[in-house]
DNA sequence: CAAATATATTTACGCGCGTAAAGTTTCTAT
DNA sequence: ATAGAAACTTTACGCGCGTAAATATATTTG
């Protein structure tokens, strides 16, 4: 039997074994250990004065029950999975900051996995998710590079909302944002102080959200009585601000400098045609004598950093984050879920800066 | 009992036992408990025949081990920890990202956390994180913000290997990059190239990388016969743009436009200094009608893009989540670690673009 | 083909905890 | 004070798997 020493304020030396499992903790704060299980289950569940003995035992000997004896025997855990397509991006960065938050601050324990935005690693990981029996997951799947019969199946036994891209069906609920409102206010916003724009897009974006934009912006254009005017990007994966800059450069060059306004299907692509910009000597900005406009949309917390600072409609993070916790929660809860799947879609914020 | 239907290529219907355990699964693929076990600790400890016997069942049933069980009864898991202070910061997201695909390739599950920029969340991480059992932890601490106790007491728990901030003395490693070498390399550059720096810091960093560099800037300086000139931008936390940008202003306002050249203690706050930069109508630039000479620190993803492209000096990322994972795994096996401490420092590389 | 060796089986215990049932003590309310 | 409820203790089983020991079977070697 390990023993330590343990100095006590007035000097007192006390000494203190070491706690192997909840019987010994049990013993050292005088209960039985039913007792203590229904604690660590809910403290309020036992008599303030038993909740004070095990407390201060807590304190002294700052025992933690064995979470996987526990997750064994419990049918669900405390665990929230949340999964990301890619976490370097800065968007799902501070989406998954704000979620993990929220979880922590309703009892649970977020597990955050980035799918890195590989299938085969959205696969592994939505099955060591399943494994891991999580009370519910937030999933923001890879959209258009998703294995759709293994999410379906994945969401078939586990409570799982969807956000930021949507699949349809999947899931018991989905909350994002309007794209399309998105592109229809940017539109709307370029026409009124300028022209009316196009658009820069990827053509094989990693987002499906990129084509409801496209849609967005086609139909924003029609309602003016407008021909859509599009270009799009070559090239794959997550690099966007690479792909903004080189295909940026060629887009410029095609028109030959009379670029009049441009709005990006996002912000990251926006960030590097600014770089483009910036390459081939055009002036952006609002200001009649620049040469051309430039506008994004996400809302990336860089947007307003750039040079000039970024136009472009930002996500309302903290209410998707917010719907998104709380609707699973309440999945959670329900025993019959999968009975109606809801979609809850929200607007974006205009930012005017000096980019458009 | 449950039973799934499950149709066969063939047209012939096989009846499918739902697999609840290991026990039912070694009785499904023929053979015994024991056996099984000892294929999943590792596939190649059976006889070959046996193996592909087992895989067999597995393609037909998809049973996994119950991961808690499995954990409950190993002294160590196959996970890894990874801890960085805040994840919404680039930096660190591109950096878990390399661990965390070095840790999957090696066959390990890493679990990541994020400290969001507060000590209380690094505590309740650590406790969370030694309930785990990890093999093993890469830690990036708050630094300044840190519980050293707390800290000093979980590494002689666990092997860890810390990154990115040093500790002294605490955990079994460290990996990092070589601040002095950074500052002394963009010194050296931006003396030759123009005029020696000035130097832009927060008074009160998060992080503790940032005193280094102040020091490696006095230094290099000193060895150049110059004097060195700080100014220190007030503000805390983690809105390194926004403080870049702030106190960028002032800054530019008091030097009354005579700016020359500046060195940013980091690539976020020569973001926001940039910025400062347009605002004021400065050109920024190492062209000689330029107006100011920016650089930063850090090889951060999106300073290539910015307008113009930032002068800066880049971590070796590869080597340096490389070299972490590599030592880690050294310690996990050895026995009596903790006898000696290493410190790795890498080299970073600089990067000339338009900025400076 | 027999002996030597490698591999599998059988049996059994332990891990740390959830949880149910029955009995005992403590609290609350009249 | 006393009944009744609430909380606690005791006892006991189960979860799914790791793992050790003894035994049985299969494979390799000469």
């Amino acid at each position: 039997m390990t023993f330590r020493w343990k100095a006590e304020e007035g000097g007192a030396v006390v000494s203190l074994k070491t706690i192997r499992n909840m019987e010994e903790f049990a013993a050292a704060s005088g209960l039985s250990r039913p007792t203590v299980s229904k604690f660590f289950h809910d403290p309020s569940s036992v008599r303030p004065s038993t909740r004070r003995r095990i407390e201060e035992a807590l304190e002294q000997y700052d025992y933690r029950p064995n979470i996987y004896a526990v997750n064994q025997n419990r049918r669900l855990t405390k665990t929230i999975g949340i999964v990301v397509p890619f976490l370097a991006d800065p968007y799902f960065a501070e989406i998954a900051r704000v979620l993990e938050m929220r979880c922590i601050d309703a009892g649970f324990s977020p597990s955050l996995f980035s799918s890195h935005g590989r299938q085969e690693l959205e696969n592994d990981i939505l099955d060591t998710l399943r494994s891991m029996k999580p009370a519910g997951v937030l999933l923001a799947p890879l959209g258009r590079g998703s294995d759709r019969a293994v999410i379906e199946s994945f969401c078939a036994n586990v409570p799982t909302v969807l956000f930021d891209s949507n699949i349809d069906k999947v899931g018991d609920a989905f909350v994002g944002s309007d794209n399309g409102q998105f592109t229809s206010l940017m539109v709307d916003y370029l026409s009124r102080t300028g022209g009316s724009p196009w658009f820069f897009e990827m053509e094989t974006p990693p987002n499906p959200n990129a084509r409801k934009r496209r849609q967005g912006y086609i139909a924003a254009m029609a309602a003016q009585g407008h021909e859509p005017d599009i270009t799009q990007a070559q090239g794959t994966g997550w690099d966007l601000e690479k792909i903004g800059y080189e295909e940026g450069l060629r887009a410029i060059d095609e028109r030959k400098g009379n670029c009049g306004t441009v709005l990006c299907s996002n912000d990251r692509l926006a960030i590097g045609f600014l770089a483009a910009c910036f390459k081939r000597g055009l002036r952006v900005g609002i200001d009649p004598q620049c040469d051309i406009r430039v506008a994004g949309m996400d809302g990336h917390p860089i947007s307003k950093y750039t040079a000039p600072g970024l136009t472009t409609v930002a996500h309302d993070y903290e209410t998707i984050a917010g719907r998104s916790v709380q609707t699973l929660f309440g999945f959670m809860q329900d025993e019959d879920r999968g009975t109606q799947r809801t979609e809850m879609l929200f607007e974006g914020k205009l930012l005017m800066r000096s980019s458009a």
